[in-house]
DNA sequence: ACCGCGCGTGCCGTTCAATGAAATTCCGGC
DNA sequence: GCCGGAATTTCATTGAACGGCACGCGCGGT
């Protein structure tokens, strides 16, 4: 016996393996990085995905092999390019944008200010594309980013398409809105859902950082379900209050149509699928869908 | 003894962990997902992968936990929307892009046909982004989808603004113009990469789907290298041959300056450079860089 | 000059998470 | 009712993953 002290020899290897899957390790790792975040040393990783320094390493390499991560000219790690390239096959990300931006350009041509899409992932909705004038009011999200379900415009109208379980377990939390910091009253909020799919339509007013008026609409995709929420926000005031409606109503049906949504049964244009064929129905049995949680 | 037939009795668990690191298992299993195979049963994927078909499927469920994977109303699986957010922050993909899509927008104002946006990885190109009219010309690249570098206006400026050492490696190979099936001679590329390099521009013209021409410049990032290549393509024979020179080059120093470009040495705009500051200047030591392997 | 700190990295004994063949269940078609 | 393929569970085995420790380096303070 080498140690002077009495104590622990404190071998080599102590605690290995003893918890998270390597997967799981390593996708912490990734989601340690975010929009404010974008590029970290190996400490900072390190820290951030609470892994310790000498397994954040040999994780980080792996990744870096694989392209997932890439060092930028200071060293820096980084999110990779072909992680990107990989991610860009997502049907709901990437893909719907690619079937939607002809639609979100046309729309785009009328008001010359925003027009964004999203989806619902678990108790957030995610921007899918914006299209932005460079002289438009400010907003305050960015494509890739979340957006609360409870006050905006896309939000309310994928919250008020989504099923009633969902919704109530919405309604269950305190909600505020978001940039004013205004509390939201359940009741309140679930007449505007009621009238979100009465009209077809969601629009949202908010004054913090410039008096916009968003105006959303629903996208059906193959099965009918709502799939991603179409908006306009334009500054309001502006000389077009909601005329804009039709338009948005318009424009979110035509991609619905694309979608392959059997809704609005009109014979018209080509309307080749863009999503994989459905083959067979498949039972949702006890995996739970990709909507079913609400954890994020 | 339970076994009646006297040879080895096949015990359960029989080649356990001997070869590949779980992480690389795991993004075999991403990367059998491609753009003509977006969604996949477990037993495609199993088999596109190489993974046994128990071993794929305890991956697979992993991934879908954390988001990596999805699957679909029809119970086939696909890249999940988590995968997507998560590399909306890859500073050389959706972060150039980001930046970009102004300029770009710009351009397109001007063409009314195609703008695109390439980086150069490995030995390809790979699309940023695309700006398209609908009525435009077709082009054969989709967004996230990788280019040649031999044969396209992007190409040439990433391989002409390459280390030599990795246009070497190139111009060894055996190149051949990308849908018509020409071959290319080493000394005419050669030629081609040094008039681009004296130019600023390259200017391709391919006759295949449909004639058109593209022309082409370098976009410069923070540390005066060539970090994207831009480009606008039109139909061959059009008013304007290459009267888009000046416009092309206009935009893409513009962008480069919006990247913190050295060059170019104007005291304009504001410029807030959108990459996160460099802090230290990095070895470089015996890490491969991004840049460095040929390999994809 | 000297010291201390933190970061990136290599080393290596320990051990549990990962493995995949086989068995089982589930379905759809015939 | 029976067959074939897919999805899923089981389980004995073991090497891939783990993380504490130590080293070297660059930087800032004194």
């Amino acid at each position: 016996m080498t140690n002077a002290s009495g104590a622990s020899p404190a071998p080599r290897g102590r605690r290995p393996a003893h918890g998270e899957p390597v997967i799981d390790r390593a996708f912490a790792l990734l989601t340690a990085f975010t929009a404010t975040r974008r590029s970290m040393t190996l400490a900072e990783l390190s820290r951030a995905s609470g892994t310790p320094p000498s397994t954040a390493l040999r994780l980080a390499r792996r990744l870096l092999q694989l392209g997932a991560l890439e060092r930028g000219a200071d060293g820096r790690y980084v999110i990779g390019l072909r992680l990107w390239e990989l991610a860009s096959l997502a049907p709901r990300g990437h893909g719907l944008r690619e079937v939607a931006l002809p639609y979100m350009e046309d729309l785009y041509e009328a008001t010359h200010q925003h027009v964004l899409l999203a989806v619902r992932d678990g108790a957030e909705a995610l921007l899918v594309e914006r299209l932005s004038a460079r002289d438009a009011v400010n907003v305050l999200y960015r494509v890739g980013g979340r957006l609360p379900l409870h006050s905006t415009g896309v939000g309310l109208v994928l919250l008020a398409h989504a099923e009633a379980q969902f919704q109530d377990r919405i309604l269950a939390r305190p909600l505020v809105h978001e940039p004013e910091g205004v509390p939201v009253s359940p009741a309140a909020l679930r007449r505007t859902l009621a009238e979100v799919r009465r009209t077809g339509l969601a629009v949202v007013e908010r004054s913090e950082p410039g008096p916009v008026v968003a105006v959303a609409a629903p996208v059906h995709g193959g099965d009918d379900s709502v799939v991603a929420a179409l908006s306009v926000v334009v500054p309001a005031g502006g000389a077009e209050p909601r005329g804009l409606s039709p338009a948005v109503r318009a424009t979110a049906r035509a991609l619905s149509r694309s979608l392959g949504s059997p809704r609005s049964a009109a014979p018209p244009a080509p309307a080749r699928d863009p999503f994989p064929r459905p083959r067979r129905m498949w039972p949702m049995a006890r995996h739970r869908g990709t909507f079913a949680g609400i954890a994020r």
